[in-house]
DNA sequence: CGTCAATAAACTTTCGAAAGTTTGTCGGTG
DNA sequence: CACCGACAAACTTTCGAAAGTTTATTGACG
């Protein structure tokens, strides 16, 4: 039997696979899950299918209706507008702990993160509107590191799921870019710059901007796709 | 085939079932979960307990090892200090929210949860040291109504999770009861007038209370009980 | 020509067993 | 007597197919 794959067991990897898939935007929201073609695709049995996608089910990513199979979480204003405010709720009070628990560990850690972050070029080189995948990563890894400095880790890990689960609008609207006059490098400073300095009330006020803003963008985005065809409502 | 139980697909009867024989203390933390086992038990096999477990660990009541298996989250006194801070945190934040937005219907909901609470007898006919399944039943179902008027079900979905967690904690201890001058009806009683006089900050104190001390008794009557035997730790 | 019921196709769910891994046992060796 | 390695038992994981449900198609009737 195939037992290889780097992971410890199959329907581990998978998920992984599955998950990756989901948030590059290889497999749109909306987009139904058979078991055929996934098995062929993923070279697995429908059983580790089956626990992949209702691991995937339970964290938001995918959705289940009896007897019709999985779909792909479709994409809605309201619930992008429902997921960004839980988002500013629960990551505002995640970073207020962190700046006020976090070690010099993760003050470094956050510090190295950060200059990751502004090394790393913004749009991908052949196409100026599509954003960069290390940049991306990069992102991800300033935005988790702001949290980790909180020392209860299941709220941490509640707020680093709701980001995960935000990646799925970003790429939603990512072919139309980010408005030109943002300064998107200087919000990270500020974020960097008030968690240094230990001013949870700054820091959150700066979160929670941030967090709004991009949401803003991307609903205005969504407007704009509207007027062309018919976007992927609920 | 099997096709009955009340439930649409079988493994979602079958998570129900497991949930409820954990929540209930039937299936003890740390217990481990084999199938050969459940298989008979619950008469299904091993691919719907496979998805129920799955589905289960995924919420935290079950933890899986790679290829050792499931078992039922052990308990351990950091992590149950850890789960109340977070239900502290985002219980607090709801239940803002559910006193500014909750409309009349919400309002009246509570109060007929109250109502059915209040009229419930604490502990156990035949057992003054066991508490009531109806009386935990209408207890829940009280909490969870004072959430309800938060119009974001996000946040609503995450604090209901963790009452439900803490619900494996409540078993722990039950058999030594509570603080026998604890005005339980009075913290809940408070609760409700501060809900109704859309006071948030009052409302959000006096379940912050209520939690803690839940907590804190908690807590001592595990340590009472290490007196006598090793406690479940981790 | 549209509507509805019956049939067929496609898919989801569930099962029982094969494949693979861990855990426990037994016998031998230093 | 303790320690180590091979063998066996028990269990987990994965598979492929049977069972059951939904969706699409076809043909008859109003």
């Amino acid at each position: 039997m195939v037992a290889k794959g780097g992971k410890q067991t199959l329907g581990d990897d998978v998920r992984a696979r599955l998950r990756a898939d989901i948030l590059s935007g290889r497999l749109l929201p909306g987009c139904r899950l058979k078991f055929p073609v996934l098995s062929a695709h993923y070279d697995a049995s429908v059983s580790v299918l089956r626990e992949a996608l209702v691991r995937l089910a339970e964290q938001g990513l995918v959705r289940s209706e009896p007897h019709q199979g999985f779909v792909v979480t479709p994409l809605s204003r309201e619930k992008l507008w429902e997921l960004t405010e839980a988002r500013i709720e629960l990551e505002a009070l995640v970073l207020r702990r962190s700046v006020v628990e976090g070690d010099l560990s993760w003050e470094s850690r956050l510090v190295a993160a950060h200059h990751t972050l502004e090394r790393t070029r913004y749009t991908a080189e052949g196409d100026d509107q599509r954003v960069d995948d290390d940049w991306a990563a990069a992102h991800a890894a300033f935005h988790a590191a702001l949290l980790d400095g909180c020392t209860n880790r299941r709220l941490l890990r509640m707020a680093l799921g709701l980001r995960d689960e935000a990646e799925l609008y970003r790429r939603w609207s990512q072919p139309l870019g980010d408005e030109p006059g943002r300064d998107l490098a200087g919000e990270h400073r500020a974020l960097l710059e008030a968690a240094l300095t230990r001013d949870p009330d700054a820091a959150a006020a700066a979160l929670c901007a941030h967090v709004r803003h991009t949401t803003e963008l991307l609903l205005a985005a969504a407007d704009r796709l509207d007027h062309e065809q018919p976007a992927p409502e609920e």
